[in-house]
RNA sequence: GCUCACAUAGCUCAGUUGGUUAGAGCGUUGCGUUCACAUCGCAGAGGUCCCUGGUUCAAGUCCAGGUGUGAGCACCA
């Protein structure tokens, strides 16, 4: 009997005397001052649990929210997970860290903050940097607030004491360490590439950032003049005074005698050079089966320039209009020019067709402006670019010393270094990576990490924001090759230079980039970081890495596999030469119980978590974001979910209720030691419990979070509640009642990570006097686990449902005497007589073994499967 | 176009490496206040596990094909 009852030693009957759980738990009267417990215990920070002997270690760096508003139901199911998992491992005595911060989200944050601007009638323009950003600044510290308060109130058992932000000085200063590092090593330049262009934002785009919208359009057919052979087909005629050559896929028989020729020819007045290229990609179905090739203004002819060493020539500028050199057509809007090349395409009888189809146009995110890919000077990540590894360990596992960043991010994941959940998301990863291109890194943003790179001055006439015409001047002719810099003088570097007419890049990172860093940036030693020059030197210095990272779990929405978890993976592996992570976790969308995703424009379809919180509790919320829902899936949220829960926590207040009144009668404890475990009853629920014990802990090690919530709830109410306890009541003793408060105490840690506040509030009024949070995790005693108690007691409980079911059936009076007939196992159930008698409301005269047929009650055969 | 996931009760979904009679919550029908809980209890109704074929002693689970739904990526001149 030792294991479980032990429990008995600290539990304090004083305490209960004179506090009584009152008769419904009302969550929002208790959990803020739970908060303030945990919080003030300091239990969170591992380092003050350091004398539990904790052996393995547990680190999540909770995905930092964007600090441009509050919470939604989307971050209250990862941190419900996360916090899960937290807990579990903690009071199993590991060292575990819950890490919280916030994200800048450059683009998203700059984004409302102008719009904010708007509206006052101003702009980021008219502040000026400075003022901008002191704004912005204020904003996001504001938000930032908001954002921990309530992360508070969802019980997020995180160390505050470790709080990071993706914009503090510490992590700017380790941005621009790993941007030095990198440039130092090759893997970080400069070039001219063909990006996504807003030229209503007079930004760059990510590929991510780009949406797409299907529309109507014309595709019209032509030559592009009377002495070209080929007719091309195209939806932007107007690119076209860019082409440098025309691709035709080499099995096509039309016209294989063209390749490899080149045509001077006069397209609507201005001469072109067009050299008859194959391609593969080209589909001969497809118009003509000849396309144009604009290598300026197009990603798919920009590769196929790189591989003809075809020139570049550029048409549209950053302003969204027609360059200057090209005749008539300068200074058009491209719809403007479009329509005047047709028309004359029309008058010289070149036109052959105009057919509408439909094409998916690339839109801004934010502001769904038409997007102009072209060729602008920015700094990328080079992703194909080899490098060496240098930590022992890793060249090891991994075999080599010569990497590249796409590859060593390949094999993490392929070699199980890394384990995404659930595993089909690895081959999205796959995907995505193979097909991976130079990161383009900068932003022509204002918020943000500002590029740690320095030019001499008299280079700068050359280089001012927006990116000025004289550079649209100096676009080379090849694609792809790095820049030589037309500065003078370039400087990378953490320290400033100032003076010497030494100017800053305009430019900021990626929001990205700085997250990339996030499961090692933010336990970079805090203190006096600023004498830190070197990156290798403070992570030398730095005691949390050697004790936190690599992290144990991301858990995050597969929405960001891309964004934010492979680009960690990318980040960490070149600069700390390990993983970020061992294993990736990942969850789905919260949608309305329609299935629609909740979005902020629909705010009728939003649950808000806070108000959730105080309407039915936050355990009962978070059960809502687990139980029912597997890995990946997305999850469908209605309040009437959440309202069941919040009976299921009032269930558990109530069963301590019960446990509380009986065992006030109860003078004396005794000796445990001499609690004897007698009945079919007490020997059932104990090998239960202990299975329970063990599967529990066997899901949550396998991320089957709602699996392991399901089961505590059914064995809580449907076992526990339902049959334990009234059972209790008909054994009425004190066993039982002692039993019954050890098992209670047990489900209590149990439930703890889904349920933290309920539990630990009834924690007060039975426990040990300390917090629930840091209590022992139970262990499973296999040698309780009888599986001749649980068949027998499955049987009564047959047994016991069938009497009900069958008075019912006949209405029949409660007490009435019955005489019951059994295919064997009398035996079993005269010894369960008194409680087949009284949660079967009869009273048994006679059990009796029949031949035929397997139960007959009252004289009426019953279908009976288990005897 | 490419890739992936999903299809189980009226609804929302669980179902681990194939293994007793396929489960839960909500809803629904009937009964019920026995002193923890009506935020409760008891009982009932409700399923061709999308279709077809295959592997197996055994398939909701594995394989192939089909149908439907959703998602991601690419984007076509």
């Amino acid at each position: 009997m030792s294991g479980v009852l032990n429990l008995l030693f600290s539990f304090n009957l004083g305490i209960m005397k004179d506090m009584e759980l009152p008769k419904a738990y009302i969550p929002k009267e208790y959990e803020d001052k739970i908060y303030k417990k945990w919080e003030n215990s300091g239990y969170c920070n591992p380092d003050n649990l350091e004398t539990r002997g904790q052996a393995r270690s547990f680190t999540i760096s909770m995905p930092p929210p964007n600090a441009t508003g509050v919470l939604h139901i989307g971050h209250t199911l990862g941190m419900t997970i996360q916090d899960i998992m937290t807990r579990y491992h903690r009071m199993r005595g590991d060292k575990t860290l819950l890490l919280p911060g916030t994200d800048h989200a450059a683009i998203a944050t700059q984004n409302v903050v102008e719009k904010m601007l708007r509206k006052e009638g101003t702009s980021r323009h008219r502040l000026g940097r400075k003022k901008f950003l002191e704004l912005t600044e204020n904003y996001v510290e504001k938000n930032k607030s908001t954002i921990n308060n309530q992360t508070k109130k969802m019980g997020a058992s995180c160390d505050w004491s470790r709080e990071a932000y993706t914009l503090s000085d510490k992590l700017s200063r380790v941005v621009s360490m790993q941007f030095k590092q990198m440039y130092d090593d090759d893997l970080i330049y400069r070039g001219t590439r063909i990006v996504n262009w807003c030229p209503r934002c007079c930004s760059t785009l990510a590929d991510d950032e780009v949406e797409y919208k299907e529309q109507s359009a014309k595709l019209y057919t032509f030559k592009y003049s009377n002495d070209f052979p080929l007719a091309i087909a195209t939806t932007r005629p107007e690119t076209k005074l860019g082409d440098t050559a025309v691709a035709v896929n080499p099995h096509d028989k039309r016209y294989q005698k063209y390749i490899g020729k080149t045509y001077q020819v006069d397209f609507v007045g201005v001469p072109l050079k067009l050299k008859i290229i194959a391609e593969n990609e080209v589909n001969p179905e497809f118009g003509t089966g000849a396309a144009g090739v604009t290598p300026a203004h197009s990603f798919a002819d920009s590769l196929m320039a790189e591989k003809n060493n075809l020139a570049v020539k550029k048409v549209i500028g950053q302003d969204g209009k027609i360059l200057a050199g090209f005749g008539k057509y300068s200074n058009l809007k491209t719809k403007e020019a479009r329509e005047k090349i047709v028309e004359e395409l029309e008058n010289d009888g070149l036109l052959e067709s105009q057919n509408d189809i439909k094409n998916n146009l690339s839109i801004c995110y934010r502001c769904h402006t038409e997007i102009e890919p072209l060729p602008s000077l920015q700094w990328f990540v080079a992703v194909n670019k080899e490098f060496t590894l240098k930590n022992p360990a890793l060249i090891k596992k991994y075999g080599k010393k010569e990497t590249t960043l796409k590859e060593i991010s390949l094999w993490a994941v392929k070699s199980g270094e890394i384990k995404i959940i659930p595993e089909y998301f690895a081959k999205t990863y796959f995907h995505w990576m193979e097909n991976l291109r130079d990161w383009c890194i900068s932003r022509q943003l204002w918020f943000g990490h500002r590029i740690p790179v320095y030019y001499r001055k008299q280079a700068i006439s050359n280089f001012q924001f927006p990116i000025s015409k004289q550079i649209q001047n100096s676009i080379p002719d090849r694609i792809g090759d790095k820049i030589q810099n037309s500065m003078d003088d370039i400087y990378v570097g953490v320290t400033p230079k100032k003076g010497g007419g030494w100017v800053q890049d305009e430019d900021t990172l990626d929001t990205w980039f700085s997250s990339a860093l996030w499961t090692w940036s933010t336990l970079l030693e805090k203190k006096n970081f600023e004498k830190f020059n070197d990156l290798k030197e403070w992570l030398k210095n730095s005691p949390d890495i050697k004790k936190f990272h690599p992290t144990s779990v991301m858990e995050t929405m597969h929405d960001i596999l891309f964004f934010w978890v492979a680009r960690m993976i990318i980040m960490t592996l070149y600069s700390l030469n390990e993983v970020p992570f061992k294993t990736v976790y990942l969850h789905g969308m919260v949608c309305d119980k329609h299935g629609k995703k909740m979005s902020k424009s629909h705010p009728e379809t939003c649950i808000e978590p806070i108000e959730m919180s105080q309407k039915y509790g936050t355990d009962a919320l978070r059960l809502s974001m687990v139980l029912g829902n597997a890995a990946g899936n997305s999850l469908r949220l209605s309040e009437q979910k959440i309202a069941g829960f919040r009976n299921f926590t009032n269930k558990l207040w109530n069963i301590g209720r019960f446990i509380q009144m009986k065992i006030k009668d109860i003078k004396d404890i005794g000796d445990i030691k001499d609690i004897q475990l007698e009945t079919l009853a007490d020997k059932w629920i104990i090998s239960k419990l202990n299975s329970l014990i063990r599967e529990v802990a066997d899901d949550l090690e396998n991320f089957r979070f709602g699996l392991a919530g399901e089961k505590l709830y059914d064995f809580t109410w449907h076992e526990f509640a339902d049959w334990y306890v009234e059972i209790a009541k008909i054994q009425n003793n004190k066993n039982t009642y002692l039993l019954i408060t050890n098992y209670y105490l047990l489900l209590l840690k149990l439930l703890h990570p889904f349920a933290p506040f309920v539990t630990e509030k009834i924690w007060e009024y039975f426990g040990s006097g300390d917090l629930l949070i840091i209590e022992k995790w139970p262990e499973a005693d296999e040698k309780k686990i009888t599986d001749q108690a649980e068949q027998d007691f499955k049987l009564i409980k047959e047994l016991i449902s069938a009497i009900r079911s069958w008075r019912k059936e006949k209405a029949v009076q409660p007490k009435e005497i019955i005489k019951i007939k059994v295919a064997g196992r009398e035996e079993l159930i005269k010894n369960q007589k008194e409680v087949i008698n009284r949660l079967g409301r009869v009273e048994t005269e006679e059990v009796k073994n029949i031949d035929k047929g397997d139960l007959e009650i009252g004289g009426v055969k019953i279908k009976f499967g288990n005897l």
